[in-house]
DNA sequence: ATTCCAGAAATTATCTATTATTCTGTCGCA
DNA sequence: TGCGACAGAATAATAGATAATTTCTGGAAT
C-alpha cells in the first residue's frame, strides 16, 4: 500500500504531482498546506466527501487555523473541495457527468493551446515530448504514468505562451488525475501511448489540425475510459 | 462621475455585475468582501496595479483581517489580483495579449457550452435571450450594456448543465468586462447587436454549428475591439 | 543633482485566545 | 418508532500581539 490513511497525525507520502517539493521558504504556510492537501486529494489519500477539519489540519501542520482557511479557499477555487458556510469544507465528489465535463473542457482548451503553441514548436521540444511519452510507457503505476502524461501535455502546450490558459488546463488536468487514480488504482497496466505518438508525428509533419483533432479525441477518451472501469462514489453533492 | 475614488473610508457604488445583492445572511463576510472588491476591480473603481492593504480594507468593511485575507485568495483564483508573499496583493494588470487570451478561451468554452446547451434550448429561452439583446440595444452606458450582454450569454449557455464550465466562462466574462470598462468608459455608444441576433436566428433554425461559429467570432471580436480604442496601462506584471 | 544607505515606519504573515452562531448527535419522552 | 430539547463540536470571526520583511524617508557621499 502506498498511501497511509488520512488522520489527525498520520504522515502521508505527498507531492506526487507537484514534484517541485522545493518548499522555497519564500512561499507561505497557506500555500504549502494547500499544495499538500491537493496532493492528498488527487492521490485519493483523502477520499471524496471526507470532511476537512481546520483545527485538525492546523494541528497536523503545526500551524494555526488562519493559513488553513486560506488554503481551503484556494482548494475551493480549484474545485477540489466544496465549502458550505458554517458547515466546513469537504473533498469534492465527482460524478460521471463531471468527469465528462472536465474532459470536454480540457479538449477544448488544449486544442486552443496547441494551435497557439504550434508555431513555436521546435524539434528539441518535440523530442522532449517523445521522452515523456517513453517515460509513460515504462511507468510502473498510475502515479508515474500520470506524471509522464502531464509532462507530455505541458511540454507541447507551454510554448503557446498563454499563462491563464495553461493554468486552467493544469487545474483541469488535476481534476482528471483524481478520477484516474480513483478508477485505476487497483488494476493498473501501462497503456503504450499510441495517441501521443500520433500527435507528435502530425506535429513533426506540420499538420497542426490533424494533431489537434487527435489531441481532442485523446483527452476525451481519458474522460470516457473510467465510465466502465471505475466504481467510484457518487459522493458529496451539496 | 459614477465611481468614487477608492480610499480608506470611501463609499462606492458596488455590485454592477453581481446584481444579486442579496447579501443572504447565509454567506460569510469573506464572501461579501470578495464580491464587493471584485465589483470595484471590474468597474475600474480600483485601478490596475493598485495595492490592496488588508488592514485598510478590514477597517473599511468593519471586519478583521482574517476574512479579508480569505477574500484575497478568492480574487487571486479569479485572476483579479496578483499576490506576492510578504508584499501583499495588487490589482492584476492586463496587457493586450492577456485580453486576447481571455477572448480566445471564452470563444472555445462558449462554443463548447453552446453545443451542449443546444438540445435543451426552448422557444421560451430564446425569447428571453432576445429580450436581453433588446435590453442591450437600449443600454445607456457600458455597465448596462455589459449586464445585458452577460445575461444573453448566460441565458443561451446555462442549459448545457455543466456547472464547472459555466463558472469558468463567468470568470472569463468578468475579465473581459474589466477590459471593456477600461476601454469604453469615455466614449460610449450602444452597438446594436447584430451578432446576438444572428446567433438567435441560427439557433431558431436549428443550425447549431452556424450559431457556434458566429458566437466564436463574436466573442473574439470583443477581445479585439479595444486593441485600437483602449489606451490602458501595461501595469503590474510581477 | 543623483545615487546609496541606514534607520524608521508600515505591512504582511502568523499565532494565541476568545466569542457568537450554527450544526450534529444523543437522550428522554410520547 | 418518531420527535423535540439540550449538550457538545465546529466554524466564522474578533482582537491583540509578534517576528520578519518591505517600503519609505532623510540625509551623506559622490
Amino acid at each position: 500500500m502506498w498511501f497511509a490513511v488520512f488522520g489527525r497525525s498520520t504522515v502521508t507520502r505527498d507531492s506526487i504531482i507537484y514534484k517541485t517539493m522545493t518548499t522555497a521558504k519564500s512561499d507561505t504556510i497557506a500555500t504549502r498546506i494547500s499544495r499538500r492537501l491537493a496532493d492528498r486529494i488527487i492521490s485519493g489519500s483523502i477520499e471524496a466527501g471526507a470532511k476537512l477539519r481546520q483545527d485538525h489540519i492546523a494541528e497536523e501542520f503545526g500551524a494555526s487555523h488562519v493559513p488553513v482557511r486560506e488554503a481551503f479557499r484556494r482548494l475551493e477555487a480549484q474545485g477540489l473541495v466544496v465549502s458550505e458556510p458554517r458547515r466546513g469544507v469537504r473533498v469534492a465528489g465527482f460524478s460521471v457527468e463531471e468527469v465528462r465535463e472536465v474532459a470536454e473542457m480540457r479538449a477544448a482548451l488544449e486544442v486552443l493551446a496547441l494551435r497557439n503553441a504550434a508555431p513555436h514548436l521546435t524539434k528539441a521540444i518535440l523530442d522532449q515530448a517523445e521522452d515523456a511519452t517513453r517515460a509513460g510507457d515504462r511507468a510502473g503505476d498510475a502515479e508515474a504514468w500520470e506524471k509522464a502524461n502531464r509532462a507530455f501535455h505541458r511540454i507541447i502546450l507551454a510554448p503557446c505562451g498563454m499563462p491563464r490558459l495553461l493554468k486552467a488546463i493544469d487545474d483541469l488536468h488535476t481534476a482528471s488525475a483524481r478520477f484516474l487514480f480513483s478508477g485505476w488504482r487497483a488494476e493498473w497496466e501501462a497503456p503504450t501511448d499510441r495517441d501521443h505518438r500520433a500527435i507528435l508525428a502530425a506535429l513533426r509533419a506540420g499538420e497542426v489540425e490533424a494533431a489537434a483533432s487527435v489531441l481532442a479525441r485523446h483527452v476525451q477518451w481519458t474522460g470516457h475510459k473510467g465510465q466502465k472501469s471505475s466504481p467510484f462514489p457518487a459522493a458529496a453533492r451539496r
